[in-house]
RNA sequence: CGGGGUGUGGCGCAGUUGGUAGCGCGUCUGGUUUGGGACCAGAAGGUUCGACGGUUCGAGUCCGUCCACCCCGACCA
């Protein structure tokens, strides 16, 4: 490929938009632009990375068995509504209408229509176990995309889905896309590692995202300095030690008057005592309008995913004035003690003596007592920080850091099967809805995850697997007829020996070939010029490599060509 | 959705107390160059400054509304 003609030119200077790395050099190296807000075009450079991380994961999945298949970016509400989802996705969904009025979802992932195949398609147990995949557009309405592809609002996913007869099935199929995982992400050069998480409102139990940790990631991980216990911080628990019996000896509860303090920091700042002497109330309602008071310590903050999933709904917000009316309740100075609503304690509440709103204005109770003086359901409903003890092995002590989700795997079940009535003949004569997973990788995100992880202050690195081409040309100076005749008879002796490459025909000086061979990321880079021709050689220097090897002329196309067949695959 | 920020040639930016738009890079032409973002000369490029409305003799500059984009948070398999 001639770079002249190349569709796509590099950008000295990063559009302002561009805040993280990878982000920047992607604009600059001109790999995708921006439609709109979460809307990216691959240009051509891009695209062939996009192209070979896809092969990857086909490669991949295919290993495993699985079948790849294609279903529709429009899909109908019908099913949609069969499971329920409709209503619930739509907040982040796109849709539209055909002209008689019968509605569409850009879709949004494609469960509810791989039963319906699979109800068709599979009608036996001997027919399993099964898995099929495809490569589609999603479409997810993102209140805020964000950092180019790495929250995006359409985007290519892999998802795939597993079918099988019983639980015992589920979990083969579920440990043979977690391997293919490991594989698929190594291969490509990400560093993925798996983390417990949260199945969201899709049911489940069993559910691991596959997290590359970078500072530009925007999900938290909790990760033990001991075990192997990793998990993002919306599942993360924290080994509690024994509570300690210090209940004795504390005093009657007794009100203080702390006028304008409606805060944990004001109260610390006038009462001088650290957050962890006061207890937090939040009044909640879910989805329904349920109203639910949680009490943690105060130096605590409540998890919504936790939250959602012990209250069994979809959304968490906080109540409104009449709901503090009806519970008793004064913002501000909300509090335990005599609260008129269900009350729910996380387990950081020690058995002491902490301070507490007194559901009076311009008041708060000292000395307040669990058990003693109010009473609640214990749960787990705050967030880990650094330094908490692992749940797992009880040593260790959990690190927050950031990650970029790059994929998940998700064990469902009969989820889907039974809403959908999604059946097949059992061994026994009998009908039994389908097990089943889903398993997704974005493949954008990934792209970016990679430029992310893999480059300089000159630019990016790409690893050999995914680079848009093999080999950089560079012919220097491209109108001296020597130099451009033997760099074009390179380039197609390569091009035959199945290298792929990128050959700099423009007619720019040194200074910006080789700036832009550095910002573009090819691994290997091969310099023709009239200063090497002089001794008949050629230089090669790879991205990742400091120095630079001088190679005689004759045999160079075969010297290349074995050092790319060298890379992985 | 809450908070903050930014909209001026393709990209990065400047534009004084309101007076009719400029710089660098890039692009085009000619020439000199050619191993780390070259040099000289000339030129094009803004439906006139995100949009609409207002104040004013006069608005890129002031006021209002809206839109777009970015960041933090919330949300989000």
């Amino acid at each position: 490929m001639k770079q002249s003609k190349l569709f796509g030119r590099t950008l000295r200077e990063a559009p302002a938009e561009a805040q993280t790395p990878g982000h920047r050099l992607m604009l600059r190296a001109a790999i995708a632009k921006p439609l709109a807000a979460g809307l990216y075009t691959w240009l051509p450079l891009g695209f062939r990375v996009q192209k070979k991380v896809e092969q990857i994961i086909r490669e991949e999945q295919d290993r495993i068995g699985a079948q790849e298949m294609e279903m529709p970016v429009l899909t109908p509400a019908e099913l949609w509504k069969q499971t329920g989802r409709w209503d619930m996705l739509e907040p982040i969904t796109f849709r539209t209408k055909d002209h008689n009025g019968r509605e569409f979802m850009v879709s949004y992932t494609h469960e509810e229509f791989v039963h319906l195949h699979a109800m068709q398609e599979i009608q036996s147990y001997k027919q399993m176990p099964q898995i099929v995949y495809h490569f589609q557009s999603k479409g997810r309405d993102e209140t805020r995309p964000r950092a180019g592809l790495l929250r995006v609002r359409e985007f290519v996913m892999k998802d795939a889905y597993s079918f099988d007869v019983d639980q015992a099935g589920l979990e083969k199929s579920y440990a043979a896309e977690y391997g293919a995982y490991e594989r698929t992400f190594k291969r490509m050069g990400l560093d993925a590692i798996s983390v417990e998480s949260d199945t969201g409102a899709m049911g489940g139990d069993v559910a691991h995202e596959f997290q590359v940790l970078t500072d530009v990631g925007e999900d938290r991980i909790a990760i033990c300095s001991n075990c192997d216990y990793r998990a993002n911080m919306e599942k993360a628990t924290r080994h509690m030690a024994g509570r300690s019996a210090r209940a004795d000896g504390i005093p009657a509860r007794t009100e203080i008057s702390t006028p304008g303090t409606q805060s944990i920091d004001a109260l610390e700042a006038s009462l001088r005592q650290p957050r962890s002497a006061f207890l937090k109330t939040l009044l909640l309602r879910d989805q329904a309008g349920k109203v639910v008071a949680v009490v943690l310590p105060g130096d605590r903050d409540v998890n919504e995913a936790k939250l959602r999933k012990i209250l069994a709904t979809g959304e968490v917000k906080f109540a409104n004035d009449a709901d503090f009316a009806a519970a008793g309740a004064v913002p501000g100075y909300i509090g335990p003690v005599g609260l008129k609503t269900r009350l729910l304690v996380d387990q950081g509440v020690e058995d002491r003596a902490y301070i507490a709103g007194a559901n009076k204005k311009d008041a708060h109770l000292r000395d307040v007592l669990i058990g003693r003086d109010f009473q609640g359901e214990r749960i787990d409903a705050a967030d880990v920080r650094a330094g908490d003890l692992c749940p797992k092995c009880g040593v260790g002590t959990l690190a927050i850091k950031r990650g970029v989700e790059v994929g998940n795997i998700f064990a469902y079940g009969t989820y889907y099967s039974e809403k959908m009535n999604a059946t097949f003949l059992s061994d026994d004569g009998t009908r039994k809805p389908f097990v089943g997973g889903s398993y997704g990788i974005g493949v954008g995100r990934a792209v970016q995850t990679i430029i992310e992880t893999h480059y300089d202050d000159k630019g990016i690195m790409w690893p050999p697997q995914v680079a848009p081409y093999h080999a950089h040309v560079l012919a220097l100076p491209v109108n001296d007829d020597d130099v451009r005749t033997k760099a074009e008879a390179l380039v197609s002796d390569l091009e035959k020996r199945g290298v792929e490459v990128l050959y700099d025909d423009r007619d720019e000086s040194a200074g910006v070939k080789f700036a832009d061979a550095d910002l573009i990321g090819i691994p290997l880079r091969v310099t023709v010029s009239k200063r090497n021709l002089k001794e008949d050689a050629l230089e090669l220097k790879l991205r990742s490599a400091s120095d630079s090897e001088m190679v005689p002329l004759a045999g160079a196309g075969e010297r290349i060509a074995e050092i790319v067949r060298s890379w992985p695959r």
